[in-house]
RNA sequence: UCCCCGGUAGCUCAGCAGGUAGAGCGGGUGGCUGUUAACCACUUGGUCGGCGGUUCGAGUCCGUCCCGGGGAGCCA
């Protein structure tokens, strides 16, 4: 756990040994050191008795034994429960026996609150009993290591695009319109102007903010009010989208690929740990090193058809077919210039094929699905009128996206990245809502 | 919105051909000086999702509604 490093020392209470993180006990050897936290498990056997606690930086077990330290203290022992909040003094021991090879011989034990009932047992329970429960499942071991790959994943995004010259451009939740019109949108009244939307893509703003500062990208929760009731799906998750001006489709499908194989590098080198918790095979990720192949949308339909799976041109990709196309590599695989017909209005045609979009998404291995659409933006005015038109979109609510061609217009690129498919992926889950501390799904709203 | 599966103790589940409610875990009590989801003994625990129907009798069969899970479409 690195980021315990540089975590700040609260104060410490006057006539108790200094408090330490369990993560830095390997520093406290033989000195008497304060851990405050919760119980994690408790055992008792007779006239010894242990206890396992966690404080947020790792797991540590007590050993209480009989003089040792007050009986009024061994006492409290019996009275606790899984979760009871505590301040332990003890004696930090090497010892080969203990799961992370130190323990704490227990001198002083103080109960903080001690609950009733906790609800959450250390045993197999259901999905809809833990999602109820989201709050306290928050606690596990499992589902601190998801959030720790999550917090790194995070962390490595801002990192790679920083170093790449890329300005952070914080776009709007709330929004006058739609950015897609397809996509079913969360409506909200607006004070007294009407209604608003939450945002579903940062994408038009985020173009705005590339013709004034040429490589941006902005980080934040994105809302779909659709009834998609799947393993990839959630109403409320969050996306890293990037824009460069001057960008073609093919500098941003090798942007796409350093970030994904920065983002996947960057959570092997730092959350090793986490991903033993989880018990995640790592060489799918370890092979997630560019150049990731290039197929077109031509070539993926060709290996479908060829694999026995029907499809005639023109359609999207569904589920299946990712996972179909995807089990023929052994890392991210791009697939590019889709059929305009089922892509948005905002894609620029391909000069060599007017019928194909020049657009990209990233199908992550094992099934996982897309994790990244891309593509070329429309730069000329009268095409993109020409497209508002084809796709019935109101015109007035985009004049200010229009006058991005009108004004210094040049050629750009961008994409989207789901973080929390990249997280599930990353952390092979079986469904995204482990990925973000608290899932917003089709039926659930709770906690 | 559509298709499939499910709802029995706090949790995970079993419940035979329709015959009147079970286990493990958890909780409680006691025992044990090195336990690793400790172990042993005893104990606590139920509106069988709701409503209606069939039947002498329904957890079990039928209808319907509610809730949950999985999948499709759509998307990241």
């Amino acid at each position: 756990m690195t980021s315990a490093d540089q975590r700040p020392q609260t104060e410490d209470q006057p006539g108790s040994p200094p408090v330490a993180d369990i993560a830095r006990l390997a520093d406290h050897v033989g000195q008497a050191v304060t851990v405050r936290g919760w119980v994690h498990h408790l055992r008792s056997s007779g006239k010894i008795r242990f206890l396992v606690v966690r404080d947020g930086t790792g797991l540590v077990q007590g050993v209480l034994v009989k003089g040792q330290l007050p009986d009024g203290d061994f006492q409290e022992f019996d009275r606790l429960t899984l979760e009871s909040s505590l301040i332990l003094e003890g004696l930090v021991r090497a010892e080969p026996r203990a799961p992370g090879g130190f323990e704490l011989t227990v001198t002083r034990l103080e109960p903080l609150q001690i609950p009733q009932d906790y609800p959450i047992a250390p045993k197999e329970h259901g999905v809809g009993f833990l999602m109820d429960h989201r709050h306290l499942w928050l606690r596990s071991p499992r589902q601190q290591a998801i959030l720790r790959v999550r917090d790194e994943v995070f962390r490595a995004c801002r990192d790679f695009f920083h170093g790449q010259g890329f300005v952070l451009v914080d776009t709007p939740i709330l929004t006058p319109t739609a950015c897609e019109g397809t996509t079913s949108l969360f409506e909200t009244d607006y004070l007294d102007r009407g209604k608003a939307y939450l945002s579903q893509s940062g994408q038009l703003y985020l173009e705005a903010a590339a013709m004034a500062l040429g490589r941006v990208y902005c980080f934040g929760p994105t809302f779909r009010a659709e009834k998609s009731k799947t393993r990839r799906h959630l109403t409320e998750f969050w996306m890293v989208e990037a824009e460069a001006a001057f960008f073609t489709l093919e500098d941003i499908m090798g942007l796409a690929e350093g970030l994904v194989s920065y983002v996947v590098q960057e959570v092997l080198a730092h959350r090793g740990q986490e991903l033993k918790i989880l018990e995640r095979d790592i060489s799918p990720l370890e092979a997630a090193v560019p150049p990731f192949p290039r197929i077109s949308y031509g070539e993926a339909l060709a290996r479908l058809n060829e694999g026995g799976q029907e499809m005639a041109w023109g359609e999207d990709f569904g589920g299946d077919e990712e996972t179909l196309i995807s089990q023929a590599f052994d890392r991210p695989v791009m697939v590019h210039r889709y059929p305009r017909q089922c892509k948005a209005f905002y894609m620029e045609a391909d000069a060599a094929n007017p019928e194909l979009a020049l657009c990209v998404d990233m199908l992550a291995p094992e099934g996982y699905g897309e994790i990244i659409g891309g593509s070329q933006r429309v730069a000329d005015l009268e095409v993109l009128l020409t497209r508002l038109a084809e796709h019935r979109l109101p015109r007035e609510p985009l004049e200010w996206y229009l006058d991005l061609r009108r004004y210094g217009s040049v050629p750009h690129s961008g994409f989207g990245l789901g973080i929390e498919r990249l997280v599930a992926w990353l952390c092979g889950l079986k469904h995204v809502r482990e990925a973000i501390p608290f899932p917003r799904l089709l039926d659930r709203l709770y906690p």
